[in-house]
DNA sequence: ATCAAGCAGATTGTCGACAATCTAACAAGT
DNA sequence: ACTTGTTAGATTGTCGACAATCTGCTTGAT
């Protein structure tokens, strides 16, 4: 008997599917916030019916990218710059949590894979993936949080991971200039491979890792014209 | 015009009460971990189509207390020491966070709930009403998490909770004895209408405030006896 | 002109039935 | 005895149709 470990088959469900391609519709951005969520034209789209659809809908929304009034619709929700300020700040503990957890069970194993990852985003950038850039950022960074050996704190984690995907991919699609080139998680990757485990905590807390300062500029600034606009969010919903 | 502000009606979707049964059910141990729940059993017991109950387990599924495998079931989780410890230190760093977020917060009106809240336990407590005592002990540490400005922090919390009570419920069925009739929440409460903000800090992070070393010394015996007897919990799989 | 009542039209919520898949029991072969 | 095929039953996944609800427009009265 060989002591291969397969690894689980793919879920071969409707609803899984259709889970999958709505979130990455979401965190890239074509859908925006606010969009309502047409059931059945979406559900003609994929040529399915509504039952998984709505399935697929609910489970979204209680991963906190989509939300639902009752006989109104379910919407993208709407990010405002609280929310990318409150999910910013509660990732700085949540990393520095993390790092703690994970900081004795580097080895090299940690090592390889976190220059793996490292590795995908300069490639990514590179590139000028954008889109990619974004979700490779994201996985270097959820690094700490897998091998910390804390499965509620990997779930809240992927569940903030989702957010700032999303934040940021607004983001990039709002400004039209192209990314920076300059390697911005050099300093990251070299703390999480040193021995001073304050001072990559340290960086986690007040290091802006991730460009959120202009992203939180970005969304105020969508909100000084909003407010001026009256309600331009709401009439700016577009059906998909 | 009044300046009342109007509590939002209530959800009246039939999935929204299928929800919040399941989720009591659950969360008061009536489900025990690991069990099958049954689709059409439960939607003849409930006088409701498959449809709606799907659509709440779903969500129950990524709220984390229920755990779908595809074609095979939904199962309540599993509860492991592990998993326990884990939910328990994530607690105690949002704790720590809440407590930072909340101190320049504070003001009468959150004094008045904490006393509020607090009294609510002391009579849960009285009653011997075991499950209320739970709910009320959660709610009162829930409260920090309220007030702190973070709706992020919030959910997150919201989440941990559900599991929180799940575990302390399925401690409390276990145990025979009666509640512990002291008041352990007397120096929580106390801190927490004090000025030293470090001091709260310390006790949310080193004090076991919830009974949380019965707890898991209950999981580990329980793990004990699992792995006694080869593969007990799957055995025990009961069909609601 | 303004406002309430009421009437389509569209959309969400729910239902019952059917299809796909799994489980367990049994039969047959080695 | 042990594995491998087969089959019947039960359960989950999906579908199409109907009911409940909302939205916007029209109508009519003041």
């Amino acid at each position: 008997m060989g002591k291969l470990d397969f690894a689980p088959i793919a879920d071969t469900t409707r609803r899984a599917e259709i889970v999958a391609l709505l979130r990455r519709a979401i965190l890239t951005g074509q859908l925006e916030p606010g969009q309502k969520l047409n059931e059945l034209r979406i559900a003609e789209q994929m040529r399915v019916s509504r039952a998984p659809l709505r399935e697929a809908m609910r489970e979204l929304v209680q991963e906190g990218i989509l939300t639902s009034i009752p006989y109104a619709g379910t919407f993208v929700i709407d990010v405002t710059a609280k929310d990318i300020d409150d999910a910013y700040s509660l990732n700085k503990v949540l990393d520095e949590f993390a790092i703690e957890l994970t900081w004795r069970l580097r080895d090299q194993r940690f090592f390889d894979e976190l220059d793996r990852r490292h590795e995908a985003v300069k490639q990514a950038t590179r590139n000028l993936d954008t889109t990619r850039q974004i979700e490779t950022a994201l996985q270097l960074h959820g690094l700490i949080h897998e091998w910390a050996d804390n499965s509620v704190l990997l779930e809240t984690w992927q569940r903030l991971a989702s957010r700032l995907q999303m934040y940021f991919a607004l983001h990039q699609r709002a400004r039209k200039e192209p990314v920076p080139a300059e390697d911005i998680h050099e300093t990251y990757v070299r703390l999480l491979k040193g021995s001073d485990m304050r001072a990559a905590q340290r960086h986690a807390r007040e290091h802006i890792d991730l460009d959120f300062e202009e992203l939180l500029a970005y969304a105020r600034s969508l909100e000084q014209r909003a407010s001026k606009g009256a309600k331009a969010t709401v009439a700016n919903r577009q059906q998909i």
